[in-house]
DNA sequence: ACGCTAGTATACCGAACGGTATACAAATTG
DNA sequence: CAATTTGTATACCGTTCGGTATACTAGCGT
């Protein structure tokens, strides 16, 4: 026999987490304040600094919360086994799923991403945005077996690539565009038009 | 006879204006304080808010300042005349060139671009791009006459062209890419082949 | 010389900022 | 049951926030 918690599938930790987010993603990291965090969460400030020890520790625990799994999607479909074109288009597919089952949390990634370097929202999100380029990169890296010398071009195809992917994200959050199978084909076409021209 | 005011090239107006772009840019509008910029300036509160009302009143001149120097030579370079990859490519080159040459501001511009949709910042930039996507929507749009109907997408067309600009763009600010003609070439036959295909 | 306007500084406003010392209550553990 | 740990609230810290009332000064036209 053991206790049902059910505060654990919303306890106070995870309302936090997921009011900040919303808040986050609607007005900027810099413009939210901490009280407005606990006031929309229903708790107080000692609880917030109780469970993630400053405004910056709560990012980051929001960032790790959703970028773990988008991680564990991307390690699947990263896994490049000797064709490019068909690692790209699940990489790609990955990547619209994910944004579309997220929406909140990918539009602040987005924000974050193109934020000013010494802002601390950009210097919290930099550290997961490693992972994703080196792994786009290592795809690069492997496929110069069979597309030849990339000329050290991995790192700027990777960058590329996602660049491209996050300008139909984009288009499909603020819907312009549906982010399916066909809409993934067309931009790897496209990524891939460019690079071997 | 009269009097060389060197105040005039560097007035309280302009150093304002010039150290706030730099601070804005590198930390972002939020994070940084009026107090600040007036110390970097030189000057004081009731300086600032004699020349600009208010933090966002400052904002939007920064804005203002730089993008009708973009207005002016887009204006010249969206001009359609029948030939539609030709205008993409001016349109591309005018982009690449402007960045080059303002990459502090260019910089600025690509974080509020991205920004949260409530924030200060993309509500301020936002008025400004509109004229920018209009412009390039007018081009599709002129593009009909020779290229058929568009179904609708010139303005899913004239983002994702916007889009992918700034993309290499993001690239050549971070010194992996050289924004020149051949790079510009590149990018608008990589945008076309998404399109036509 | 005079008054007017533009530009600037001193000093200050209430509110909000991020963060914390302390206390207490509830649950877990010996 | 007692002791410890975990979670939470009240109340407060010093600092900074965006913004301003007031006054002084320099240059100008008349």
């Amino acid at each position: 026999m053991y206790t049902v918690r059910y505060t654990s599938v919303m306890d106070n930790r995870g309302t936090i987490l997921e009011r900040a987010l919303i808040l986050f993603s609607e007005r900027g990291y810099d413009a939210v304040g901490v009280q407005e965090i606990c006031d929309a969460a229903g708790i107080t400030k000692p609880t917030l600094y109780h469970y993630f020890g400053s405004k910056r520790g709560l990012l980051e625990a929001i960032l790790e919360q959703s970028f773990s799994a988008l991680r564990n999607r991307l390690t699947i479909a990263a896994d490049y086994r000797g064709d490019l074109p068909l690692t790209l288009q699940t990489i790609a597919e990955t990547y619209f799923s994910f944004a579309g089952e997220f929406p909140i949390f990918y539009r602040l990634q987005l924000a974050l991403w193109f934020a000013p370097q010494e802002s601390e929202g950009f210097k919290a999100v930099s550290m997961q945005n490693r992972f994703q380029h080196e792994m786009i990169e290592k795809v690069f890296l492997d496929a110069v077996l069979q597309h030849g010398n990339m000329r050290g071009r991995h790192q700027a195809y990777a960058l590329t690539f996602l660049g491209m992917l996050n300008t139909y994200i984009g288009l499909g959050l603020n819907g312009l565009a549906t982010l399916d199978v066909e809409l993934a084909r067309q931009a790897v076409r496209q990524f891939q038009y460019g690079i071997y021209s």
